[in-house]
RNA sequence: GGGCGGGUAGCUCAGUGGCAGAGCGCUGGCCUUACAAGCCGGAUGUCGCAGGUUCAAUCCCUGUCCCGCCUACCA
């Protein structure tokens, strides 16, 4: 184990440089082990595990990638900290689609077309760019603090994956649900290969037109039929109208003639297929290329006629139209049409074309033999699983839908034409058709008439068995007994690959493991860019997270997103789409890992479509500084403070009231984060732990404990020096600690220089977590309110400095009133205190009665439910009149809107009456703070007025 | 066609049956020895529209208009 780190140490008075801190921590991580989870038996923490999705296929691959890894780390450094064995699995998708898009891509870049490249050579390209796209992805986990332990899995992976999706297949055969069937597929046919439902994109609005076109009826007459793909009428194997619709009562039985083959076409009746509304009310039928028509066929016994080739060409059924491409045959079929007088017009119709989610290219329906797999067992555990709270579904929202999903589903076509991804264990012999689905090539397929099926399996197949997959299956490992659906493993992903890959997760994991995989699975939304649009390359809107993290200029993002475009066009597509960025100058700056996480951290799980905003991740970046900055300041007052410490950890934890103060707040944010996080509120977390450190640390805490613990004043108490002290590295070190999960690197950088108590570990990533748990933490309700009197007061009288625009360095005169004696003397306490904030001349005073005021004086009034206290600053000679009156008006309008709303509420009938007692109890009391502090404020403008 | 979600400050978004919030932006004043990536102030809203329930609605209900997503075989 190395105690060097990578670069050297920043230093502290330089400000905030992500660049010099983060990539500090990745390798001090992995040597003291904070990636890795135990499976022996002794270990008996609770387990938790965590699975990582593999990358998806849509256009925000990787800020999704990116803010997948954030909130799984975050869940994952949660929990290591409050002591469980959290495994989080990462891994690159052995023949995932990550996979996929970059040979893609690759191979657009080389100009290669593997249809001429040879399967040979273009596998072992594939090896190579996987391990590429396998490196950047695991760069990209790197820098937002993830394992960075993927080489281990990287090789090993696809043979352990490949043993497991054998054995799934093998069982599922077995157990004949996986099956072998000819029937009606989607075909890509650019991508040569089948689609299962999903991977085909419904583009709806597409403009399209109805053509009709009238088949001779066989001894006299015609009959009209409307069609929005002429071309298909080529396999056209009947015509079917309505049996009660009377028009066509007289062709029933009757036969008409194909125009362009020689095929004679019955006429049938079927209610289901046919509107009679709808068109002329006959329908032509296309067995092989249409859902509908098939299901037709079906129930006619109708001829099934394939009119195309794999590629989309018309084939030899096609006649005179064959060699031709599909659209080339549309129009050719219109023009044959008309020519023989049997066209009958067209209108514009809108309809929905199925494309294909990788290529875009038009999917057709196809004939074809495919591996399926039936899916309503398997779907009813899986629904019954979430219906019985087995596994939680947040927000819950979601429920419905994976409902409505698993409630409907189809049988799912497994095998695909492509050349990389699993092979499908069966071996086909050529002679006879047989086939057999075994583990191993069998001794008796060993001849050369049998071959292994060439398809591969859907990418989604294997990623189904992850959970398990990934911890050994099918070998009954350890890490597989104590991590596989363990009491607290949760999923986290992003709502678009729900049916993918969670549902059928859930599916494959009850199947096979008896057990769900998850307790819960936590779905966040899509990122999209600052307009609501979805992230493509299309729309020139993608930001690569890393950009994000290490800088670059706009023209080198584009350049990366739509190589090869236009840069000017490039560039104002981009701009367009993060109109705040293009305010942030040519590029962005280098906002470092924690800023791009504790962004995506706080956006909360109902967000469906989190527009990314490059100035929110800006202000974060901020927040760090303020981080580094206050932890410098805080060093510095630390001093030579060292644990153990006989103050901070003395019984009862600290007496004076800051202190008391800072810890109870310190102890609200803990409160909020641990419920945050539990809650999968990770947003809620993350503010808690924003809004304590700067709102209450930076702002109020620091500011009092300077003037402490650099020259303590004389009146100090002798306990409070120490005592400041001790609560300061305190609440330092635990508010590191509470915002590590989320912003592990400026935590652990601060961390480590700062005093702590011998029993934290090596790195703070092994805890523990804050919590209520400790008394030195303990919320205090009644400091907490007399400091909020304390902190409103503060602002009345700042508010009164800036209005006049009292020189910063000039100090005033403080009087404050208060007809409340408690009041009165809570305040008096605090008298050092104001007059730091306020900067007073001298101390303030404090008097109870509303005597006589000098002239100059000016009052602002802060209303209590305790009695309203009166703000006395004087501003002889600094103060214009006018200003002041139109200072108190403003003040004056505030409680009059308030007063207004009160009196409106306790006169309107029942209020008073049907409102619960608490409720008119605390508008009365308002009521009459408002009206106490509406009387002194008129006082005060009467003195105004002498001004 | 069906389902789901959203419309809150100029922008990105929180939020609650009881006086509407944050960050950024805007604005006035400050380079106050942690921090100008900062500090102290200030302004800003028919809480999409119309009804209903309620003592009280931005929140619950109904309708409606936009926007988005998912899903479906209407030729």
């Amino acid at each position: 184990m190395t105690d060097s780190l990578p670069t050297p140490a920043p230093a502290l008075d330089q400000p905030y440089d992500p660049a010099r801190v983060e990539p500090r921590w990745y390798a001090f991580w992995e040597e003291h082990g904070v990636f890795q989870a135990s499976d022996a038996a002794s270990d008996t923490r609770p387990a938790y595990f965590l699975p990582m999705p593999p990358p998806n296929v849509t256009g925000s691959l990787h800020m999704g990638h990116a803010q997948r890894a954030t909130l799984e780390d975050t869940l994952t450094r949660w929990h290591r900290m409050r002591g469980f064995n959290a495994l989080w699995q990462p891994g690159i998708d052995h023949a995932g689609i990550a996979t996929q898009l970059v040979v893609e891509r690759q191979m657009a870049r080389e100009g290669l077309d593997r249809r001429t490249l040879g399967r040979d050579a273009f596998v072992e390209k594939v090896w190579l760019w996987k391990a590429e796209s396998g490196g950047r992805i695991a760069v990209q986990q790197r820098v937002l603090g993830a394992s960075p332990d993927w080489s281990r899995s990287k090789f090993t992976m696809d043979a352990d994956m490949n043993r497991a999706v054998v054995e799934a297949f093998v069982r599922l055969h077995e157990e004949e649900l996986m099956y072998r069937a000819t029937r009606l597929i989607n075909w890509c046919p650019e991508c040569m290969t089948s689609l299962s439902d999903l991977e085909v994109d419904n583009e709806e609005g597409a403009n399209g037109e109805i053509f009709e076109f009238a088949y001779p009826v066989e001894g006299g007459g015609e009959i009209v039929v409307a069609t929005t793909r002429p071309e298909t009428m080529l396999g056209d194997t009947a015509v079917a109208v309505h049996p009660d619709d009377p028009r066509y009562t007289a062709l029933h039985g009757k036969r008409v003639q194909h125009p362009f083959v020689p095929r004679s076409i019955p006429i049938i009746t079927d209610a289901i297929l046919v509107d009679p509304k709808f068109g002329t009310g006959a329908v032509k039928v296309t067995p092989a290329h249409d859902f509908n028509d098939f299901a037709t066929g079906k129930r006619h016994g109708l001829e099934e006629i394939n009119i195309l080739n794999l590629d989309g060409t018309i084939n030899a059924n096609g006649g005179p139209f064959a060699g031709k491409d599909r659209k080339e045959a549309r129009r050719a079929v219109k023009r044959a049409l008309e020519e023989r007088g049997l066209a009958r017009g067209s209108k514009p119709h809108s309809l929905t074309l199925p494309r294909c989610q990788r290529s875009g290219g038009v999917v057709e329906p196809m004939i074809s033999t495919q591996w399926f797999l039936k899916m309503q067992p398997l779907a009813e555990r899986a629904l019954q699983a979430v219906r019985d709270g087995e596994t939680v579904i947040v927000p819950d929202e979601w429920k419905k839908t994976y409902d409505h999903f698993l409630g409907s589903i189809q049988d799912w076509c497994v095998s695909r034409q492509l050349w990389w991804g699993h092979q499908i264990p069966a071996w086909h012999n050529r002679d006879t058709g047989e086939v057999v689905v075994a583990r191993e090539r069998p001794a008796r397929c060993a001849g050369e008439d049998w071959t292994q099926d060439p398809d591969v399996l859907d990418t989604w197949f294997s990623s189904a068995l992850w959970p398990f997959a990934t911890l050994g299956w099918p070998e009954q490992t350890p890490a597989l007994a104590k991590f596989y659906g363990a009491p607290q493993s949760d999923l986290e992903t992003a709502y678009d690959i729900l049916f993918f890959w969670v549902a059928r997760m859930m599916m494959m994991g009850l199947h096979f493991m008896g057990k769900v995989p998850f307790r819960r699975i936590l779905l966040s939304g899509l990122i999209v860019d600052e307009t609501g649009d979805k992230m493509s390359k299309v729309k020139g809107n993608v930001i690569d997270p890393l950009d994000l993290v290490y800088g670059a200029t706009f023209s080198e993002m584009v350049k990366k997103t739509l190589p090869g475009a236009p840069e000017a066009e490039a560039l104002s597509k981009f701009k367009k789409a993060y109109p705040s960025a293009a305010a942030m100058g040519s590029g962005f700056p280098a906002f470092g890992a924690d800023a791009v996480r504790f962004t995506l951290a706080t956006y909360p799980p109902s967000n469906k479509r989190i527009a990314l905003a490059p100035k929110r991740i800006e202000g974060n970046r901020h927040f760090l500084n303020k981080i580094w900055n206050a932890s410098r300041l805080a060093l510095e007052l630390l001093g030579d403070f060292s644990w153990p410490d006989p103050v901070a950890e003395r019984k009862g934890g600290p007496r004076g009231f800051y202190n008391r103060w800072i810890a109870s707040r310190f102890a609200a944010a803990c409160a909020a984060a641990e419920e945050g996080l539990d809650a999968f509120r990770i947003d809620e977390a993350a503010l808690a732990a924003y809004r304590f450190f700067w709102g209450d640390l930076c702002d109020w805490y620091l500011e009092l404990a300077k003037p402490v613990l650099r020259k303590p004043p004389p009146h100090v108490h002798p306990e409070a020096v120490p005592e400041t002290r001790a609560t300061l590295a305190y609440v330092l070190e635990g508010s590191l600690r509470l915002m590590h999960p989320i912003m592990p690197f400026i935590t652990e950088e601060l961390w480590q220089r700062v005093p702590k108590p011998a029993a934290r570990k090596a790195t703070i990533a092994f805890g523990p977590y804050p919590t209520l748990a400790d008394e030195r933490a303990a919320r205090d309700p009644e400091v907490e309110a007399e400091m909020e009197m304390f902190q409103a007061v503060i602002s009345a009288a700042r508010a009164v400095r800036a209005e006049h625009d009292v020189d910063n360095k000039a100090d005033v005169p403080l009087r404050l009133r208060s007809a409340d004696p408690a009041v009165l003397s809570a305040l008096r306490a605090h008298a050092a205190a104001i007059r730091l904030f306020v900067k007073t001349r001298g101390d303030p005073e404090f008097e109870s009665a509303s005597g006589a005021r000098e002239a100059g004086t000016i009052v602002s009034v802060v209303p209590s439910a305790r009695g309203s206290v009166e703000v006395l600053v004087g501003l002889r000679g600094l103060v214009e009149r006018e200003a002041e009156l139109a200072r108190i008006d403003r003040e004056m309008k505030k409680i009059e809107r308030d007063v207004a709303a009160l009196g409106k509420k306790l006169t309107s009938p029942g209020f008073v009456d049907r409102a619960p007692k608490e409720v008119v109890e605390e508008a009365h009391a308002q009521r009459n703070a408002l009206l106490e502090a509406k009387a002194r404020l008129e006082a005060a403008r009467e003195l105004a007025k002498e001004l």
